[in-house]
Order: structure tokens, then C-alpha cells, then sequence
DNA sequence: ATGTAGAGCTAGAGCGCGCTAGTACGCTCG
DNA sequence: CGAGCGTACTAGCGCGCTCTAGCTCTACAT
């Protein structure tokens, strides 16, 4: 900065105004100081920028790489935190990398604050760190901190009702274990089932949010004396490797069996995979969770905003008739190996 | 920081100390400074570390939001940088934000170098961006850079050959358009055609490494009098949304037409999808492009570096023994809408 | 007693910037 | 002609930290 302002033959105030793009310099020193900066190549450097101003105008999104859901995410936060005027600061949690590891990097960075997209971490310790900074979570709702979420037991409500009406009874639930809003999709599950009258068939099956919890599930399923009529999965990736774990062991779906995911994720619609599933507007929920914390930094007193939005089913070529029953649906499962929950 | 010193009833030098886990203090001391951190919540602050240290030890990362194989990248990136004693600072490009915003936005964090996740930009800009700063492109080689990525014309290559000695001739190549490595894959694809004596045959249709390209592609082809018997698609993405819409279209895969992908993303390796492709070694690409940069940070002067990785045809089930042919496969598609390469 | 070494600790400069308070220099207007 | 005002610019402090130089104190050899 000082070698631009003795180029420009300005002050180090001067480059700062022209950089920050404030009134106080004439055009010709700003052309003098922005050829000066081009031709020794300078950048203004972000950290000093925030130490100096004092505040970071920066928000930190938690991520976990590989999702495809969230990737839509992240591109509506970039737009809608650029409109606003934050940077964007991503951080990813991996299989080695847990999310209290991601959000202490972005407490370092004083980021003025976080977009959590779909945290595992607790309820207790969400309002802890709303309490510590200004925090939005996305993908499922937090008593006390902003959250942008779709309305995930209505989904699979629906769903249920979707493949009950189909003629199913026999309606299994692969569930997303300890993942975010794994709770209210089997609470709607299950409330789907009641309002079908199917309490008696409510067979849920821990699961988790990815592929490889999908094929154990299938695998239990097939060493099971029969198999269910429909099986929901927790989201699309669970459903994916269920899926794929029937058709390779000869089911046929939606012949034999019925599938339908959560997300509508991308491969999701392609025909090969056809998957019945629950859509999500992704771009909604991220410009909820971005204006959320936005408006939560202008006012720190408002009371925390629940954005829920209404999901979407999308009848795609995994669901069908239930095939005719051919012996107690109960026994489809080993007992033992499944949880059954009121 | 003065607060924590004040309560430790120790100096702020002291605390930095402690922080720093560097010798100087007592066990008894460190206790303390660590206790009245934890009280007040503080934690250092990264911005104004990376100012009064010189450096930033960081290294920063440019993905496409969304593609699965830099998923796998990225996770072998924070491994291997903790590893080597650098944070890791994460930014994507999406649709709306280019390369070159994502790139500022590392450089004006001071990142001690860049790593790049399939970058589009020319080969001249990374190369002038390598004289300004420490980088690694991954996925595509460029010339005076640190580079890892595989041997992509070799891996195309072989699926010729995989192809070709199933009997196919009429085999036609979907590029990655002006993406990473498109041109080594196409000349991949037109070496393997030359050496299996189909020079005649080669057929290169533009493209990109997406599903909308594939989709593109497929719908070229159905409106075409022949399909040609096998189609290389530039990526699995782009060989996905291919799929799709050749099955959507009733064309049995293998039966009627082979198809082989790019990368072994996660989806491709499902039953339902059972993709043909070609794999890459992420981790040890991502691997390569970190250590690349440390060891040119710690010895500046050294010549770059270009790791090369041989490909791995995994063979799956969307090939198979060609159809037998029924008309010139010159005329599978209209020729106006076809480039033919040499 | 004196010297020496090392451990434990502190003062204070400075990293690159933003920002406040100020100066210098026109210009308009009474 | 001077007061008043707006524009163009500068001096220099301080953001929260790191790091060098130096200080104090104890332990132990001389």
C-alpha cells in the first residue's frame, strides 16, 4: 500500500479511499492510484482490512463436502450474501474433520456469522453457539436459533400417503439415524402411517444420509423372509444404494417393491434412476438462512425466525402398485433387527 | 487478549505463548491462561495472527460446488495440509461467480498458495498466476506449473481399445468442450481410434462435463439415422445425462449402444447406473497437488513438478459386444452438426 | 562472593490497513 | 475583503496479535 501511494505519489489514506471506493479523491488520483496498484500488482490484504474496520462483513458456511443437496445450497449463498454485502467463507466438515473443528475455524476467522448446513450436532450445543454468535442452520429446525427448513414430516406424510393409496400396507421406513431432521421424517412417517390406519405395519429401520446405509438396509431386507411392499428412505442417497442393492439381487422396482427418496437430488431425476422422492427448494431455504442472519445482525433482539417451507412430492418411476401379499407382512424383517417406534 | 492476561494475571505475551504452544511458560501458568481463556470465551484471533506472523500458513482451495470427484479431492486436501501444517481455505465457483473472482478473493486472503480443482482458465493466465503466487492445478497439466492429474489421453485410450475388441467400429467421442483436460481426452480418444485402425471412423461431438451435455448429445444422436455403436463420454456426468435419454428414448445400453464415462463418480459405481468409466486416484492426485506446493514453498526454485497418474478402466455394465451394423455409420448423425478431428 | 546458564516472564515495536481529526485550497456570497 | 463552505488531501492512532530483546530470579559451578 505504501509503495501504490508513493507511486501514485498520494498518501496511504488516499489508495485506502480509492479502494474502499469512497468519495475524498478526485478521478484523476483515482486512475494515478488504481494504475499504480495494477502495475506493482496490489491487493488490498482482507485480514489487515478486518482487523483494521474491526468487523469481518464476512459469513462462514459449514458444509460437508459431497453433498449434492447442499450444492445447491451454497450457490444461492453466494448470490444472496454478495447482494447483501458479506463475503462468504466456506468451510467443510469431513469424514476426519468433525463440524466443532469447522465452526471453530470460522469463529477464528470472525466470521459475524454462521450458515450451518445440515449440522449433526446437537439442539443443546446449536443454542450454545447461538448464544456465542449469530448462527442460522438449514435443513431442520432449532428451538431458540434461526433456521431455514422444509416441512420434512408433512414430506413424508405424503409420501406414505402417496404409495398407502397406491394400495400398500406393508410400508417400511429407512431412517436417517442421528442426521439433521432424521427425527421429524420418521415422526411423519409414522404419522402418515397412523392416518393410513397402518400402525400395526410401522417398521422403522436405522439407517443414515448416505448410499452405503441404504445398501445394508437393502441387504436386511432381502435376508428377511419377505420384503416389504414400499420402503422410504431417509433421503436420496440412502434410497440410491437401496435401490441399487434390489436391482442387483433381481427386485424389481417398482414390480416388487416400491422406493421413494427425500431431496430430489440431481441424479435423482435422471430415467435410469426415476426415483420417487420429496423435492426441497433449496434456493428458498438458503436466501432464508442468508436474510435471516442478515437481519439478525441489523437487529439482535428479534425473536429467532423459523422459515418452513412446504415440500414437494415428486411422483417419479420407483413407486407403482403394491404387488399382491403373499404371506404376513410383519415377517418381512427379522424382528430383532428392527426398531419399531410409536 | 488483554482480558485473558489481565485475568491470568499474566502479560499478553504470555498468553500469546500459550497459545502458540510454544516453550516459555510453566505448566502452572499455562493452566491458568488456558482457564481464563476458556471463562471469557476467547479465542485467537486468525486475521490479526496472520498479520503480526508475516505468513498466513494457509493454502487455498478453488472447487466447482456440486462435482462429486473434487468431493473426494477436497477431503484429502484438509488430511494432507494438517498434516504438513497448513489451514485450508475453501471457495467455489459456481455458475455465477467465476474463476477468476474465486482466485481473488484467495489471493487477497494471503494465501501462501493456491490449489486448483479443475480450473477452466487458459493455461497462459495459470501460468502467470504461478509467477505471482505458489500454485497446483489439479486435473489437467500446464506447462511450468505444478501439476497432478492423470493420464488422461491413456485412459481414453483404453476405452477405445475396451470398446474396439468388443467389435465396435462406429465409436464416437462426447468432449468435455473447453474444460480440464478435454483436449487430452479427445486426443486420447483419436490416438485409440488411429490405433485401432478406425481413423475413418472418429467422431468427436462438442460438448461439456455436465448431464445437460450428455442430454445434448443423446438427443443429437436419436435425431441422427444411425446411433453409432459406442459412445465415450467426456465425463460420468456428462455419460449420465447420455444415459438417461438414450434409455428414456427406449435404446437399450449396452444392447444397442455402449457407453463409457469419466472419473468413477460414486453414482456411476450403483447397480442402476453401473457405468463403464474410467477411474482417477483422488487421493493421491489431491495428495500430489499439496505436497507439490509445500515442497515449492519451502524450496522456491525448484522445477515443477507434473505428477501423472495412470487411469484405471473399470469395465461395468453399459458395454458390451457391438450390434451389428445395419447401415454406413458414417451417417449416424447429421454430418453439418458433427466436428471431425484430426 | 562472583559468574553463568537457563527458565519464566514482560515491554514494546510493528504487521497492513481503516478511520478520525485535521490541513490546504479553491469557491461563493454577503 | 473576509467569512463560510465544500473538495482534496494527509498525519497518525489503533485493530489483535507475534516476536525480539531484555529483564528477573533461581540453581549451581567456580
Amino acid at each position: 500500500m505504501t509503495d501504490v501511494a508513493a507511486r501514485a505519489g498520494v498518501s496511504r489514506a488516499l489508495v485506502s479511499i480509492v479502494f474502499r471506493d469512497r468519495p475524498g479523491a478526485s478521478a484523476g488520483t483515482r486512475a494515478r492510484v488504481l494504475a499504480a496498484a495494477e502495475a506493482i500488482g496490489y491487493r488490498p490484504d482482507s485480514a489487515a482490512q478486518r482487523l483494521a474496520r474491526g468487523r469481518s462483513r464476512a459469513v462462514g458456511v459449514m458444509t460437508t463436502v459431497g453433498e449434492p443437496f447442499e450444492a445447491e445450497l451454497i450457490e444461492t449463498i453466494y448470490a444472496e450474501a454478495g447482494v447483501l454485502g458479506y463475503d462468504v467463507l466456506l468451510t467443510a466438515r469431513t469424514a476426519a474433520r468433525g463440524e466443532l473443528v469447522a465452526v471453530e475455524e470460522l469463529l477464528a476467522h470472525r466470521c459475524e456469522a454462521l450458515v450451518l448446513l445440515g449440522p449433526e450436532m446437537s439442539d443443546e450445543l446449536l443454542a450454545e453457539l447461538a448464544t456465542r454468535t449469530t448462527v442460522a442452520v438449514v435443513g431442520r429446525g432449532v428451538a431458540g436459533v434461526d433456521s431455514a427448513h422444509t416441512a420434512d414430516a408433512d414430506g413424508v406424510r405424503r409420501a406414505v400417503e402417496h404409495v398407502a393409496a397406491a394400495g400398500h400396507r406393508a410400508i417400511m421406513h429407512v431412517d436417517g439415524g442421528g442426521g439433521p431432521n432424521a427425527r421429524a421424517r420418521r415422526a411423519g412417517y409414522l404419522r402418515g402411517m397412523a392416518d393410513a390406519d397402518l400402525c400395526a405395519e410401522a417398521r422403522v429401520l436405522p439407517g443414515a444420509y448416505d448410499e452405503a446405509a441404504g445398501i445394508a438396509a437393502a441387504r436386511l431386507l432381502l435376508a428377511g423372509d419377505e420384503l416389504p411392499t414400499a420402503v422410504l428412505a431417509g433421503n436420496d442417497r440412502c434410497a440410491l444404494g437401496l435401490l441399487d442393492t434390489l436391482r442387483r439381487a433381481g427386485v424389481e422396482v417398482p414390480g416388487q417393491v416400491s422406493v421413494v427418496g427425500y431431496n430430489d437430488d440431481r441424479v435423482s431425476r435422471l430415467a435410469h434412476v426415476d426415483l420417487t422422492t420429496v423435492r426441497q427448494d433449496a434456493a428458498a431455504l438458503a436466501r432464508g438462512a442468508v436474510r435471516a442472519v442478515a437481519a439478525r445482525l441489523d437487529d439482535p433482539r428479534s425473536e429467532p425466525v423459523e422459515l418452513m417451507l412446504p415440500p414437494h412430492l415428486v411422483v417419479r418411476g420407483t413407486t407403482g402398485p403394491a404387488r399382491s401379499q403373499t404371506g404376513p407382512t410383519g415377517a418381512a424383517v427379522p424382528e430383532d433387527r428392527v426398531s419399531s417406534k410409536a
